[in-house]
DNA sequence: GATGAATGAGCGTTCATTCAT
DNA sequence: AATGAATGAACGCTCATTCAT
């Protein structure tokens, strides 16, 4: 990459850690691109050299914070496809999700930017576009071939995930956030025994 | 109530119409305090005889529809509490829940505007403020009541609800105004295993 | 008029003047809305309530010039329709242009505005809309008459009035406020010859 | 010529044919710099390297434009200088308007462009500048050796070329683009007529 | 000479809010 | 209570111009 390239890529960088910051501070609606700007140490001009306008930016900052997410969890569980028997896929999925919950309560900034804008269909068509790095797997694909791995079957696993991530989303945004009406700890047991009935409920025996 | 009570009363019913109207059609954001007062025909600064500002107007809103929908669909349902043995009180669950799925479907825009905005907490502390009307029976309490007339005992009967309805909530928006991942009718089935999964395991037996 | 109608009336007003006063100094282009509300003593917002943008503002104010300008120059000649047989048709129509040209020379603004934007289109098409005054009398109208009244006979008045209309128009700019290649006084001659050769040659005899 | 100054020389070109395009297309107002480049495939910062601003730009490329059309008529006419009295001085005048009405017919672009920014004054002080080829002959000398060469005297050359000028460029336009009042073909002999009339009254016998 | 990323002044426009009528 | 003209801060956005590469 030559210097100019990186020196782009330094500006982009900059734009996104300063409206991710801002919006979360004082809200999407309050953010000026004049605020983002100025707090990215750049010109304002400079921000529609890379971004449409302020929700060009928040769509690509979604994209490139889900993907990142969902890749790190993945990678962080540690799942071998190989010898997914070992590790049941049940087990799996709410290792993934426990691994997020856990992240999303360190960074509830990264949650309440996430959750609010994110839903199935952002997620199912998300093109990581430029913001794929080397370590990112799509996770969708990645989910399909766990189910592969598994040996098991399933009536509708998209239907599957999206429930899954529904209720997951919808749940961790309140409690994580306002701890209404429990708490994480408190919710956990009770949102992994769902998670587990929803697949279970899927499966074709 | 007089007849300049009931004049009052029209302003404030045509601002509600306007707004939810133009909310739906532009976006709240792309909606001005301009265009509700003329859509609704009266002044702009009349505007503010009623409602703080646009925020103000949509919350109120909210409240007003989404009590008005629980409401009518608990009547509608005709649940006994007298007899609640008749009718297991998943079913009861249930059955709310398909009549509201079923209006939603038939009323996109509602869905739309409620299930952008509508959320536990705003739920739970919805005070129903002026909105109440004679008919109008807070939902919160009567779930409550419906579980003693069950005869049944859950360990946290609010974080039960909670999930449901963030299952509920989460899933609708995209099956009924996309028909993505699949349509209503094929998510009816699942979703409501799953709800009768959450009621059972909240179930101390 | 009610007094809130006459202040109305009055905002406009300024505004009509502050631009033309500003489109003459600096030119149209390097007029911001921002310099003519300033100058007119009102908000910028204000501007927005009367006209569009710049360009309507200049239309507006072209209309409003030019329909003045030649009511007052028609109504200053006396001419009398009941005795244009006293006045050969001509001399009429030179009288005419002789009052505007002396008038040009004096209000050289009027004229660097004018002339840059009207033509005859323009002219032709131009509704007075809301800037009619009592004695403001359709131009294009009164030519007409004029004809008829003359008890001579031309085989296209229009292509007539719009050949005139031209050549002064086009001659006049460059004259007065360039005095290139004659002065105002050295041209007037050759264009009156020319106008009356015009005339002489669409007359059917 | 060498290959670099070649290689200029087609920038240029490719400047000037971009500009006049997009000029045409969608006005000179909203076209902006960063337009132009686009178009001509060069960089931003090329422009600045050829012309000083839009409106250099501009200026040239009347000149280059309203020369070339002069030139080409005169040309296209085949006026023989040394034998000027077999062809009388007005049928050449008159020839060379038609050669050119003609060609704006074809070109009503060209028409636009000209009309709405040429006047006398930037005629008769044209620095041809860089423009001049070898077949462009300045008109402005031709004119005066026509009238040597046709033997006859007129009072006052320039003005006389200056209102045939005015009268022609004045009708085409409105004439040519709008057919408003009449058609081309109409226009044509009632300005014939009067261009000779101006011929006719210039003389001195 | 050619480039195009960066700049930032400046523009048009919107709109919540006020207040005299 | 109702009006709607007036306000002016604030915004998004454009663009001519510069300059390091």
């Amino acid at each position: 990459m030559s210097k100019l390239d990186e020196k782009k890529k330094k500006k982009r960088e900059a734009l996104f850690t300063a409206a991710f910051h801002l919006f979360n501070t004082k809200g999407i609606r309050q953010t000026s691109i004049s605020d983002i700007a100025h707090e990215a140490d750049v010109a304002k001009g400079t921000f529609y050299l890379y971004f449409k306008d302020k929700f060009d930016l928040r769509d690509k900052l979604i994209a490139s914070k889900a993907t990142q997410i969902l890749a790190q969890a993945t990678k962080e569980v540690g799942i071998d496809l190989d010898h997914l028997d070992i590790f049941p896929f049940e087990d799996a999925i709410v290792k993934i999700v426990d691994v997020i919950l856990d992240r999303m309560k360190r960074e509830p900034d990264l949650l309440r930017f996430i959750t609010k804008n994110l839903s199935w269909g952002a997620f199912h068509h998300m093109s990581i576009e430029d913001e794929t790095t080397p370590d990112t797997i799509e996770f969708y694909e990645g989910y399909h071939r766990m189910i592969d791995a598994s040996g098991r079957r399933f009536d509708n696993p998209d239907l599957m995930l999206f429930m899954i991530f529904e209720l997951v989303g919808g749940c961790s945004y309140q409690v994580i956030l306002k701890e209404k009406p429990v708490s994480l700890e408190e919710l956990k047991p009770s949102l992994y025994v769902t998670i587990r009935d929803i697949v279970r409920s899927h499966e074709i025996v």
